[in-house]
DNA sequence: CGAGAATTTCAACGATCGTTGAATACTAGT
DNA sequence: ACTAGTATTCAACGATCGTTGAAATTCTCG
């Protein structure tokens, strides 16, 4: 049995994936959508409740998926240390790894996805209340990790901590090109395994500078 | 002479800076701007070209004083140390606390247009271009700084290391929520300055980590 | 083959979009 | 008071928006 029954189902989602991470929830229309699933306009409101269902299926349809597969990265880490607990720069590297697995597997799919959580969790109008919905009990669990990776450090410090980590992540598979100009060529923003290399080391100094009284 | 001689100029930009840094460009109409500026819709078009154009507008108002208060903070820091070079953490301070001083001294003038540049800079479609347009110049000055106080450091760990910070500002002032829910009330979003005093020691520690060879 | 369900097409609704031209009100300086 | 320019109002344009109802088609299975 194919995972995909609805193929035009799954069409209009691609479709929708895209142009949403692209333009935003409103900067594209339905119509826009379904020209580019090649299928009626109609067939939006037959599939889908609403454009907002629309959208909300979206992020629905890989989100189950991505949340236990850095669950189960956190998990083998803390398996790997039975009697003592993971260092820091293990416990970023379950958090980042996994993400760019997937991007490696298949482009296309994962690159979009990224680049719409990207612009959700900087939205201050739904912003965080999106994430906290789709993402907040993963999180929790890897901050769980971290305290005890990083005892008697202040609660604070540690969620501001991953605050800071969280806008590294997700300015990083925005994708934008920015680095692309600010560097003169040297780095690129679709070489997003450079960055996930360097970014637990660079993270994992950043909790430790921070939550260590 | 007051620096404002078009006060319903001022009203426009004000209630477009309000509505584009929640909803975004195409999020917001210019009816909605023009109802919030109390104004009719076709002054808008006197006053500007287009919506594009007052999108512009908006974002060129504040950007020029800005980067202007950014660089003197940093040629302060340099002032400071006519011998040796400044410190990676008084560099990085340079570049975060301005923002909060102007944050003190006007939240509602300076708030949304944070919110407006957080937004542009994780958004797929012209973040990248937009931001390289307004900062670059600005934060190449800053690099150059770090590039100094970080002798021998690769040009590509440092880059991907700005972008972390970049990533890492943004998010702060794109005050989404999230860590509040996250935190379960130990952060607000809104405290900015609990964020920018713990950034230059978080961030300056990721910088030493990364461009240490 | 034929019935019933699932899927797709077609045409249209009222609302709102960005934008414009022409008419009106206001504000200087002579 | 008259004029010239600046600022504002009013009414409307074609296009596109999200959404819907009903007809037409295709598929499923007896």
């Amino acid at each position: 049995m194919a995972k995909d029954m609805h193929p035009t189902r799954e069409r209009i989602l691609d479709a929708a994936e895209e142009l949403f991470a692209q333009r935003g929830f409103e900067g594209v229309s339905i119509r826009q959508i379904m020209t580019k699933a090649e299928a009626d306009v109609s067939l939006a409101y037959y599939h889908f409740e609403s454009k907002r269902d629309l959208f909300d299926q979206v992020m629905l349809r890989r989100v189950e998926y991505l949340n236990e597969i850095r669950l189960k990265a956190l998990e083998e880490v803390e398996k790997r240390h039975p009697d003592d607990e993971p260092t820091v720069e293990e416990i970023i590297g379950a958090f980042t790894q996994p993400l760019l697995t997937l991007l490696a597997e298949d482009h296309d799919k994962w690159n979009h996805y990224y680049q719409l959580i990207a612009q959700i969790n900087n939205s201050p109008d739904r912003g965080g209340e999106l994430m906290s919905r789709y993402f907040d009990p993963l999180v929790s669990r890897f901050i769980d990790a971290l305290k005890r990776a990083l005892p008697d450090s202040d609660p604070a410090d540690l969620y501001w901590s991953y605050h800071f980590l969280s806008g590294a992540l997700t300015l990083t598979f925005a994708e934008t090109g920015r680095i692309d100009n600010l560097s003169g060529g040297v780095c690129r923003s679709t070489d997003v395994a450079s960055v996930i290399d360097r970014m637990p080391a660079f993270v994992a100094a950043g909790f430790r500078a921070l939550c260590k009284h």
